[in-house]
DNA sequence: GTGAAAGCGCTAACAA
DNA sequence: TTGTTAGCGCTTTCAC
């Protein structure tokens, strides 16, 4: 159907001056049209449209970039595109942003703040809003960057910056109640990243609940936020007297369950695993990972909305969103050993 | 150290004009020191990336773009985030698009032909080229894209279009070879989404090598890319008289495996899985998956290498890179059955 | 080697 | 409601 052969050019994209042309008017007016809908007659409107349609005219977001300093990007920075956490946070946000009419430019920083802050510097000036998810960088730098555009930070509690974060603190004592109620007394806490916040405040949490309900809770750590580091821990781990441990992630609690079966040790007969993050990986390992679990979807549209707002001109409410955190028990924790604990609980 | 709290507004980055004031010369000049080096005194240039460093002046591709039609950016479009796949091939293009001071504009498309085309429409005006991983549309709507932008195919073959493809054939005999040489002689092919190239080409290949080594192959599905789907798959496999079965991707094929084990047969004591992609899941679920394996990240990196060759001028040389695949044997598969082979191979 | 001036495609006053 | 006229920030002839 198509006139086709036309050359080997990509013949060059239609403006609003052919559209004007072949629509007999002025090409402020094409403009109009597709930027301020409703400033324009509707009869005329509708003749434009349909010289658009005929000639294959499209609105060209770069072009209008720099008179309306509008780009219709949002860029989103996350800390490890191969954390499926990831996946889930970026298709929320994804499919609001394209809701909204908004492209997303993803970028991985490799949890490192010097290459994360690289990124951040070549990006902002090419987008209305930034995301960051995990972010690694300072709070300093986080600012600096809320400075030059509206910034929304995803898992990271942080003052005077929008934060979407999960309840943390509930989360965890969720997490550190189930291991005392099944009787572990000996507890530990195998942590990620000293520049994650959420690592900060999981262990903060699982300290204080530790404290409150008389356990005893170390912390080993940090090691990489991965799979084999959570392998790595479980050689600190087998070693120790700990019968259950709380795990930053559920990348590394996966770790940790092969690297604990692998020392000779039963998950959860002889030590019980609840990691975070419900994500498939931990459905499928054996024994299934009791984690705590939060909408990641949801919060990246929530996050990705919150920052659209921003960029239309809302003011931030200061206080962060917290999104509600709750434990999925599966088969990794369990009672803790007889002949391990010293007391069963009451 | 910084001047602060200079106003809430997010002050105007500096421009050209405010460099070539600055350094006392003429906006043009400034132009050229950034976008044309070496057409500019060496002294004058110095003078004009001192006072740009001063000033915090950075190159702005949204405003050179009118100008120059380079945005800067690519576009990779991908099946489905949550599959790991595209996490590293992903990685790989990204550090190769930074390399080249290109950003990376990544969407989703979920798995559905008509959102990858809406997709495509809405992003390729704002990009220099496009990536397909993955890609669902059928051939025409990709060769449509492919006039107006350069374009790049990852993981399917296509005349006229440059591509990226795993070894399919040699890896999927490998495959099968492994089953037959084990003492299968009842296999399975459980496949994916039907608009998937990869999935024609493993059915294929599978097809022709069951013929060759004598061996009955037959093919169950589509079933969805997903563990979900394999899952499945694994209730049709339950009932088939199949001892080694080959499933589409490394998703997949962990969900088979579950699927089996819920059915209560043994793998690989009763059923061998043999799937494709090496990714964690695949190492974690038990027992480890054998599958067939290609490199990632270099794929994800060639491609957008290639893809940055065309955008920069490079004539298209016909023929798909091919990048070769292995066949990682695990614990998933092993000797047939001796109950349900009718014939141990020679 | 450098400056002046004219655009790139689009939007935004300002008149008409 | 629509056309005219300046720009947005940058690049690029074309002279000097």
């Amino acid at each position: 159907m198509d006139s086709e052969g036309s050359g080997p050019q990509p013949t060059r994209a239609p403006t609003i001056y052919d559209v004007a042309e072949a629509a007999g008017v002025a090409p402020s007016t094409v403009s109009r049209t597709f930027a301020r809908p409703g400033r324009v007659n509707s009869r005329t409107a509708e003749r434009i449209r349909a010289a658009a349609t005929e000639l294959g005219y499209r609105t060209t977001p770069v072009a209008q970039a720099p008179a309306t300093s509008r780009t219709g990007m949002i860029a989103v920075l996350v800390s490890d595109l191969a954390n499926p956490i990831h996946a889930e946070l970026l298709r929320g946000a994804q499919v609001a942003a394209s809701a909204a009419g908004y492209g997303v430019l993803v970028e991985d920083t490799r949890e490192d703040a010097v290459t994360e802050r690289g990124i951040a510097e070549r990006i902002v000036p090419l987008v209305e809003g930034v995301l960051l998810s995990s972010s690694r960088m300072s709070d300093a730098a986080i600012r600096g960057i809320a400075k030059q555009r509206p910034v929304v930070v995803l898992n990271r509690g942080l003052t005077d910056v929008a934060c979407v974060v999960a309840d943390e603190e509930r989360g965890t004592r969720r997490a550190v109640e189930h291991l005392g109620e099944a009787g572990h007394r000996d507890l530990a806490y195998v942590a990620g990243p000293d520049a994650s916040w959420p690592n900060g405040a999981r262990w903060r949490a699982f300290s204080d609940a530790c404290h409150e309900l008389s356990l005893t809770g170390r912390r080993i750590g940090p090691f990489d936020p991965t799979f084999a580091g959570g392998f790595e821990a479980a050689l600190a781990l087998s070693g120790a007297r700990a019968t259950g441990v709380v795990v930053f992630n559920a990348l590394m609690a996966v770790g940790v369950i092969r690297g604990l079966q692998q020392a000779g040790l039963r998950v959860p007969e002889d030590v019980s695993v609840v990691g975070f993050d419900d994500v498939l990986i931990g459905q499928v390992v054996s024994p299934a990972l009791t984690t705590v679990s939060t909408p990641l979807q949801a919060m990246g549209a929530t996050a990705l909305r919150n920052l659209l707002a921003l960029v239309n001109g809302a003011r931030s409410h200061g206080r962060p969103v917290v999104v509600p955190a709750r434990l999925m028990p599966r088969d990794s924790s369990g009672p803790a050993p007889v002949a391990r604990s010293v007391t069963r609980v009451q």
